[in-house]
DNA sequence: AACTTAAATAATAATTTTTATTATTTAAAT
DNA sequence: ATTTAAATAATAAAAATTATTATTTAAGTT
């Protein structure tokens, strides 16, 4: 994944920032912006929190991420790849991405509504495997 | 659809203003907090919008009511029914349920993962077929 | 390599959204 | 009717998000 291609084809400036943003979202999977600032300041500490904020939004609009809500979960961003399937634990929080296509749904949606549909989400929550085990 | 039931089956008093909530809920299709309450106030000139948080919030504790959240759009509350899949249009906003059962797509996602799954949220988006006839 | 310019950032401040606290009121059981 | 636990309204407080503006910087141009 190259980050500095990425922002470039979306007219965005490659600073520092932003390849940072994308390198931590990456590395933590799914994030939310607090935690996601918490870890930016490590390596700049004087990076404004409105600049997170700002960046994630604009990269959002421009399709570079996505978010996602899960029940009990501020809103989680990850960079945007193929459309899948998100895994919600509810007792740990996890996320995890299960890599299922969702096409037949979205085409079966489509010519049932007349919508033009682009985008998906589907976030399926219950229990993950680790905390079933514990609470056996 | 009896409100003063399915409150008293989840241990809530009933109130006026919870009734009204479920009403409005129901009336709305799909309603987020700030135009709910500015509804509630037409009838309830006094209730407070921690009110509403607090009922809306526990409501969702209890399963009694389900949010979505659609892309652009602030999280959108509904009475809790079968699981189904919801449509959201980014041109007008509008959000539609379409009863097409996920269940396969649940079952498939369980034996992949082995998570323990009770719950989903799809949410698919694009253009809905008044939009796409304006823009023609 | 210096120059220019539009865009990004930091530092606030302001706004919006959500939650907590407490006195008063009310649903519903006795 | 009386009692009691829970709900509400009215704040206040906290948390999350967005706006404003001066300063800095990326990146194109000479």
């Amino acid at each position: 994944m190259n980050y500095t291609e990425r922002l470039r084809d979306n007219n965005l400036k490659v600073t520092p920032q932003r390849i940072a943003i994308l390198e931590e979202i990456e590395a933590a999977g799914h994030i939310d912006v607090d935690k996601l600032y918490e870890v930016l300041l490590i390596t700049f500490p004087s990076i404004s929190l409105a600049t997170v904020y700002k960046n994630v939004n604009q990269m959002y609009e421009l399709n570079v991420l996505e978010v996602i809500k899960a029940p009990n979960h501020k809103l989680q961003y990850e960079i945007a790849k193929e459309p899948h399937i998100h895994l919600a634990c509810n007792a740990c929080g996890s996320v995890m991405d299960m890599d299922r296509c969702v096409d037949e749904l979205m085409h079966a949606a489509e010519s049932e509504s007349g919508y033009r549909l682009n985008h998906s989400t589907v976030v399926l929550d219950g229990i993950c495997p680790s905390c079933q085990a514990k609470s056996a």
